[in-house]
DNA sequence: AACGTAATTGCAATAGTATTGCATTTACAA
DNA sequence: TTGTAAATGCAATACTATTGCAATTACGTT
């Protein structure tokens, strides 16, 4: 709730209109515990009787990911809500193989680390990009 | 060409067998400084006069995938040799946004911290896959 | 060296994912 | 309420990926 009040100042703030598609997508980001993909927010949304173009889905999440209230899921071409404040650069979250569930992180000391290592061959880091795939804690004990 | 030498024996000794196809396009991964997508392999070998199904470069690449021969470049959807010995759980690399110029890395701290990390909400991570973009030694001072 | 067989590849069809330009509609400031 | 830039819808298209089955190939064995 709040999360989703937050999301549309700041897209008001940088300029950008709060429409109804972009209001929905929030809400499913919002909603979902695991990463959502394009289509099956088309069809999330169909299903409450929104009827949005693909295209249109594509854009706003490029944008939702350009202001960093969205990261793209690179295993899985999912979509999650981005919760942490200031992550520009720093795209971490653990994804649970089985149930899909996931969770955002950050580690300035990470980052730093990472850096630090690529510094060995010259390389200047701009943007980190971490997946863990793994086992959530309910999927580890419920099998 | 060890290189080469070498994942033929590994999949030799996997019981996988050493056919034109998988010798062509370990070359191409062999010979190229960024990684490349499929259908980049398969234009590269059309060049060659090896006419290659894509279904066979598909199959043939998640296979080297399996066998940690090979890397998928998440963030661009290009695969790349994998160099390191054993690296089964862990893919890490530097990609320049700029001219593509990869490197793979490993540092067993730094998996170490992240599974850690993910331990605080009970995460037990299996695989790491770290990508870094930004820009290689070359590309910062060839502006 | 030729053979037999399981493994591998090719083919055809199809599904899923993503992007572009332009017409239409909408949010929001005046 | 209206004017306008921004946003969305639409249609076309391209790219990426997967499946089942038929044809071919690698390679151990004879």
């Amino acid at each position: 709730m709040t999360e989703f009040r937050n999301s549309a100042q700041i897209l008001k703030s940088k300029g950008y209109k709060i429409t109804q598609p972009r209001k929905q997508i929030l809400k499913v980001l919002e909603k979902s515990e695991k990463p959502v993909s394009p289509y099956e927010i088309q069809k999330q949304l169909h299903q409450q009787g929104h009827h949005l173009n693909h295209v249109t889905i594509y854009r706003i999440l490029d944008l939702f990911c350009l202001l960093n209230l969205a990261h793209k899921v690179l295993l899985s071409g999912g979509y999650v809500r981005c919760t942490l404040g200031d992550t520009e650069g720093c795209h971490r979250f653990t994804v649970c193989r089985r149930c899909g569930a996931y969770q955002e992180f950050a580690d300035e000391a990470l980052c730093g680390e990472e850096s630090e290592i690529a510094q060995n061959w010259g390389f200047c880091a701009e943007h980190h990009f971490s997946e863990l795939s793994g086992l959530c804690f309910n999927c580890q004990n419920n099998l």
